[in-house]
DNA sequence: TGTGAAATTGACCGAGCGGTCAAGTTGTAC
DNA sequence: GTACAACTTGACCGCTCGGTCAATTTCACA
């Protein structure tokens, strides 16, 4: 490895260099998501960012390490939207509600990373990336259900397994929007509602 | 190509030639479900069976023709299990319970196909495909939902809405199931009936 | 037993891969 | 102006990939 390589987190970047980074990132995710991860070579990624090979391995230590950046940095992002977006509500099935049409419609306008993560779930490489994030998702979702159990807003039942039909709620509706590359309509919205909290109050 | 090539689907195999292709097909889907369809190469696929490169291309004109034909004969085998499942059923509600049962239960035993089918969604050359299937297991399904909207069986929606949805929640506990490696236990499988049944009934 | 089709072998091919690096340029702090 | 770190280049490397093919063996059947 070069003397200053792309290993160290805190490596310090001008501000011509993070825009550089930025965009090789950006760039990378278009075309893992367009072409998928094996057949785009680092070559292409440059040759369409327009700079020569090296600087890729100057911004990032492989190519591997790029796609486990773009994976968690995404996790990272849809957990905030999810926070914002019910952060202010008390209700755990105002919550649930407000989870749920959040899920959807980041998945909706994040039709690359959709990509990505359905690719990422089929390679031992990347699949514990996946498995973590779904485990942190459905605890997440989970917590509301067992809240909304105790306060006897609905029947008993097991948190986990809800939320995760929940969660497959979500995930195809907005996999389904993503692919083909549609917005997250209200309709649709209400209908995920609908099926998962009419769901919870008959289990 | 060679004179005599796999192109031909009309191929005249004798005994022998049948089981070494469905060793190759059967070792070929466990191998690319553990190691991903391009990290796995034809070069591992003959060393694990143990016979020679050409072999492999006697029996499939190429390694993404092999893919194909995997996820071709999986649809159809999804269906028909399926169709053995509610075919003796009038009730348009009792046939998306058992329609809803057979498909977890499949792919809870199918893991490896699983995999693959996530992965073929993330490129190109493999998700008009899988888009084709989904179009076919939706349609399948809003055929009920509608038949239970046209009796009075639930209220009155977008079928094809309330399809996908349902599609949302048998597919994403199949994937976890088959992903986990766990079976499909009577408990998960009522509590997704429950969750879909419910659900359409108060959409 | 002879014959032709089916099946098999594995060396070989051109292409492209991820990744390296010596050399050079740019930006910035003193 | 000088010194040093940040940044950039692109030829190059070893390797593996999917796929080919001439030569050979196996087998069904006449």
């Amino acid at each position: 490895m070069p003397a200053s390589s792309a290993k160290s987190a805190e490596r310090r970047l001008t501000a011509r260099g993070k825009e550089r980074r930025d965009h090789l990132l950006s760039y990378s995710i278009k075309r893992f998501a367009e072409n998928g991860y094996h057949p785009t070579s680092v070559a292409d990624i440059v040759e369409g960012v327009g700079v020569g090979k090296g600087v890729f391995y100057w911004y990032f230590p492989s190519k591997e390490a790029l796609l486990l950046e773009i994976l968690g940095d995404s996790l990272l992002d849809l957990r905030r939207t999810q926070h914002a977006a019910l952060r202010d509500l008390d209700d755990p099935l105002a919550r649930l509600e407000h989870g749920i049409r959040a899920s959807i419609t980041w998945a909706a306008s994040h039709a690359d990373i959709m990509r990505l993560v359905m690719f990422s779930w089929t390679e031992e490489t990347f699949s514990g990336s996946m498995k973590k994030g779904r485990r942190i998702n459905i605890a997440d979702t989970a917590k509301h259900v067992q809240d909304a159990i105790d306060l006897g807003l609905i029947p008993t039942g097991d948190p986990t397994m809800l939320a995760t039909g929940i969660r497959g709620v979500t995930d195809e509706i907005g996999r389904q929007l993503a692919i083909d590359g549609e917005p997250a309509t209200d309709e649709v919205l209400d209908s995920a509602v609908r099926l998962c909290l009419y769901g919870l109050k008959g289990s």
